[in-house]
This record gives structure tokens, C-alpha cells and sequence, in this order.
DNA sequence: TGATCATATAGCGATCTAGAGATATACTGG
DNA sequence: CCAGTATATCTCTAGATCGCTATATGATCA
């Protein structure tokens, strides 16, 4: 596997190509329209995203440009409408992670956690 | 579970909370450090990390901070060392999506996914 | 062709982030 | 206390991101 060199650790090259996918889906509104066009379990256009997510016309589509720019997100127009879909399934592993963890700690809260580090110093 | 509300989507108080965590963690030097922690399998100090990764001491010192902050890592004081661990073990399944999946797509390349969904219009 | 709806983009000011260098703090041993 | 080592923090500049407003593009229909 390219990923890993002989030391055994995750190579620089993919850890910085991959940085930023991961960095740009952690945004609350986008990771809200992933989990939408998730449980819509098909493909939605701009509007139905925005009026669902009570967000501007102007976010929403910003927002659905970047995750396409990242391949997160598949787009198809259909006449006057852009129906936007999921076309990376890894990163509903993101939201699965989130949604039972409460995701990556904080589910006892980053304060808690790093006060008892430092407590247990 | 108190991270969906009733649509059965995650709730944005949940998403603006775990959000910055995530986008935090996905810095490739930080992913590194992190990668770095888990093949160890114990705690390293500031001087070590920074040697194996090649980062000056200052910066390793201030993503370890960063890290820290986020609850990712913990730290305990033995004289002159600063020795961090992994405090967060969820932190790990995004390494190990990035291993295997060489992660959240990208294993053809944002670019690849974003032509094909364009081309599939 | 003109009106209208749906979507995309440009520009702006505010805020955040990255990394580098210099410096400060903390601990150890003499 | 002093010198040396290890770590943390401050400061600064450049660049990225955020959300907003205004506007542009593109498609449909009368």
C-alpha cells in the first residue's frame, strides 16, 4: 500500500492531499447537507437543501460547490434544477462517527478531557 | 441519543461543537503526529516527535498544543519531558480510513470525481 | 423576446490559520 | 546561582475561510 512508507506510518504526500477533503467536509453546514442528501437517500436540488436546512440560496450553493470540488458531492442538472448527490461514501463514516461517538470525543467535552491531562500531570 | 432530533438528522448545535474538532485533527502534520503516537503505542516527548517528524520544535510544540486543546491528546510532565498520548481513540478511525480507503476518496482523486460526476451531468 | 425561477459567482470585510523567529518558562545538574 | 536542556509562548506576516449582498448565468414558459 502507497499509503505507508517502511516506517510504517502514513506517507506526508497523502496525509496533505487528504487534509484538506477532510478539513473542508468538517464545516457544520456541509456536514448537515451530507447528512440530509443521506437520509433523503437520493439526490436533492439546491432549494429543497437550503428551505430544509434553513440556510441562504447563496450558503447553500457555495457550500454544495465545495463539497463537489472535494468529489464529496456529484451534481446533475436536470432543467432549471441542480440535483446534488453523494458520490463519496467514506464520508458518511465521518457523520457515523459523530452521530454514535457524539463523535470524536467531546462526548465528555475537549475541556473535561484536557483538564484531566493536565490534573494527571 | 440526543444528536438527532426528530427529522433523524444530526442537530447543528451537535455539528458546530464536533466541527472544529475535526478540522483541527485534519492537518497533515497534526494527522502525523497523531499516526506517529498510535505506531509508538505509548507516550513521546516533544523532542522525539519533532526528530521522527522532521518538525522544528517550536511548531511540533504548538500542534501539540493544538492537539491538546482538542482533547485528541494528553500530556504528563516527567522533569525536563513532555510526554503526550493519544487520549482519544476515535481519532484513530480517521487514520484508519485514511489508511485503508487512502481515505474519504482521493484513492482516484477529488479531480477523477469531480470530472466524472460533471461528465454524467 | 421578455418575465421568471433556479443556480452560480464576484466582491467585501471580518475572522481564523499557518508557520517562522525570538523569547520566556521550567526543570536538571554542577 | 549558573549553564544547559526541554518545552511553551509571543509576535508577526501571509494566506485561507466565513457568511453576506449583489449580480450574473442558465433554463423555462408565456
Amino acid at each position: 500500500m502507497s499509503a505507508s512508507t517502511t516506517t510504517g506510518l502514513i506517507d506526508m504526500e497523502t496525509l496533505e492531499r487528504v487534509a484538506p477533503v477532510i478539513r473542508l467536509t468538517a464545516h457544520p453546514l456541509r456536514l448537515r447537507i451530507i447528512d440530509y442528501l443521506r437520509r433523503e437517500g437520493g439526490p436533492r436540488c439546491v432549494t429543497d437543501i437550503g428551505e430544509a436546512l434553513g440556510s441562504d440560496q447563496s450558503v447553500t450553493s457555495q457550500q454544495l460547490r465545495i463539497l463537489r470540488d472535494q468529489g464529496v458531492l456529484g451534481a446533475r442538472r436536470d432543467g432549471c434544477h441542480m440535483f446534488y448527490n453523494i458520490t463519496d461514501p467514506s464520508v458518511l463514516l465521518l457523520l457515523d462517527c459523530i452521530r454514535e461517538h457524539h463523535c470524536c470525543r467531546s462526548s465528555d467535552g475537549p475541556t473535561a478531557a484536557r483538564s484531566a491531562a493536565q490534573t494527571a500531570h
